[in-house]
RNA sequence: GGAGGCGUCGCCUAGUCCGGUCUAUGGCGCCCGCCUGCUAAGCGGGUUGAGGAGUGAUCCUCCUCUCGCGGGUUCAAAUCCCGCCGCCUCCGCCA
């Protein structure tokens, strides 16, 4: 949730984030009327439940005719009480309600405009010209078949479309990035942590997954949870309700878990092979910092992702997301995109959001600096999510004979130098 | 899944049966002061937390909320009733 007070001292810039996303401002008007009948209420409210306990003293100490006197005024302000109550309660709701529903105020460097009006920031890497190599290029379906690594037969005959199985070399492969990932991130400072993949809907609400994404997730049937789509849902609730001591920041971690999507609207789009699939794996950072830190901390969530796709010696391109196309809680968000041979085209790797105090609002997540308890911000930034990674690793590097190159830096952690087809 | 117990202001704890002066007791810890060659001990004082208002800024004053969470009863709830959550013990089942 945005600040409060920035959008009663200042409503026409929250308008104008409004506009940058190409929504309508009509929220924002809603919810200032609702902030002020807020505020109204909980004057009236208090104001009656002073009466009330003063009056409840004199009741305690009275005796007799006076004490029956008493009652029966105390009885007329306790219904009072009860109504102020509610319509202060109605007030609050109404407000959260208006206010829940206005998305973080996009970056001023944030380009303006939708999903297809991002800005490229620069290009890594040469994407390799198979073609011009001689090689007839395999996607990795083939390849992934070719090497006994991907079944996806027999993960839409037990689980349905856009499920597979990893076996041999790419379950390996997985448990190789993961541990890459996670030596990456414990290089950087961040503490790993293993974390759920079912969560309640406070969680799931307080990340922003329930408003427009809610499409995509997926709800327990007859339990009142959820399955993550990412582990940034579970780690940005793991110190909710808490206030972190202002000197312990940042808090970095890097989380592994399953993650679940939907992918409701995508039907029809990439529906062959793991680039687009229900369930996959995923190594996540998230970092708790105070709003200033809040940016430089964004950047340096990138240079990890950069160094961890040049590890993989990929080629990518980097991408300034444009404000119509950010979740509902981010400020602003980097893709990284790497180059996919067979498709011609780059395709996202990773994403890195700065969400500010938007999650730590609604999440209750203060810190205290001094004197000062004040919101801090949350960053996200996949550090690797295993299936499309891996499709850029086995289309990226293939030779002729359909065996791959394992990159350098994986080497250690996949003990092979190469990945040899097992049938022809 | 079954049975029982517990949940109070950083930690421990009194209070809950029998509702009101609980503005929650005491200890530990912490903070300030005194004493002191230094430290410790001793003595005195302070200390729940959060949100908000008063001319927004270290102080002061006031209000509301806060005894796991949410409802209910009542003029009045830490205290009575209901639901939920968490923790512990035992049993069953299980990776």
């Amino acid at each position: 949730m945005i600040d409060p007070r920035v959008l009663r001292d200042d409503p026409d810039r929250v308008r104008a984030a409004q506009a940058k996303r190409g929504l309508s401002d009509e929220v924002v008007d809603r919810a200032l009327a609702a902030d002020g009948a807020r505020r109204a209420a909980i004057a009236e409210y208090e104001a009656k439940r002073s009466q009330q306990k003063s009056m409840g003293k004199q009741v305690a100490q009275a005796q007799g005719e006076e004490k029956q006197e008493l009652l029966a005024r105390t009885k007329e302000l306790s219904a009072e009480v009860k109504a102020a109550e509610a319509a202060q309660g109605e007030a609050e709701a109404a407000w959260q309600e208006a206010l829940l529903s206005i998305p973080n105020l996009a970056a001023e460097e944030a380009p303006a405009g939708g999903e297809d009006d991002y800005v490229v920031l620069e290009h890594v890497g040469t994407p390799r010209d198979l073609q011009a190599e001689g090689i007839t290029p395999r996607d990795h379906v083939e390849l992934g078949r070719m090497l006994g690594a991907i079944d996806l037969e027999r993960g839409a005959k037990v689980s349905g479309s856009r499920f597979y199985f990893l076996t041999g070399v790419g379950a390996e492969l997985e448990f190789a990035l993961v541990n890459l990932a996670n030596a990456t991130a414990r290089e950087h400072g961040f503490t790993q942590v293993v974390a759920p993949s079912m969560v309640k809907p406070r969680a799931m609400e307080g990340t922003g997954f329930l408003g427009q994404a809610a499409d995509d997730v997926y709800r327990i049937e007859g339990q009142d949870m959820y399955l993550v789509g990412t582990s940034e849902v579970p780690m940005a609730a793991f110190h909710s309700e808490e206030i972190l001591d202002g000197a312990s920041l940042p808090l970095r971690y890097a989380a592994f878990s399953p993650c679940f999507r939907k992918e409701a609207g995508s039907h029809g789009t990439d529906t062959r092979g793991i680039i687009r699939v229900h369930w996959f794996d995923k190594v996540e950072m998230f970092v708790y910092t105070t709003v200033e830190e809040s940016f430089a901390e964004h950047q340096r969530l990138l240079d990890i992702e950069k160094s961890f796709l040049e590890k993989l010696e990929l080629a990518y391109r980097v991408i300034d997301t444009a404000a119509g196309d950010l979740g509902l809680s981010a400020q602003r968000k980097f893709d990284c995109e790497a180059w996919i041979p067979t498709q011609g085209r780059y395709r996202e790797l990773t994403s890195t959001s700065n969400c500010t105090e938007f999650q730590t609002r609604r999440l209750d997540t203060r810190g205290r600096f001094g004197q000062e308890i004040r919101p801090v911000a949350t960053l996200n930034g996949t550090l690797c999510a295993i299936p499309r990674t891996i499709v850029a690793i086995l289309e990226t590097h293939q030779q002729a004979d359909g065996s791959v190159r394992v990159p350098e830096a994986l080497r250690p952690y996949l003990g092979r130098d190469v990945l040899e087809p097992v049938t022809a």
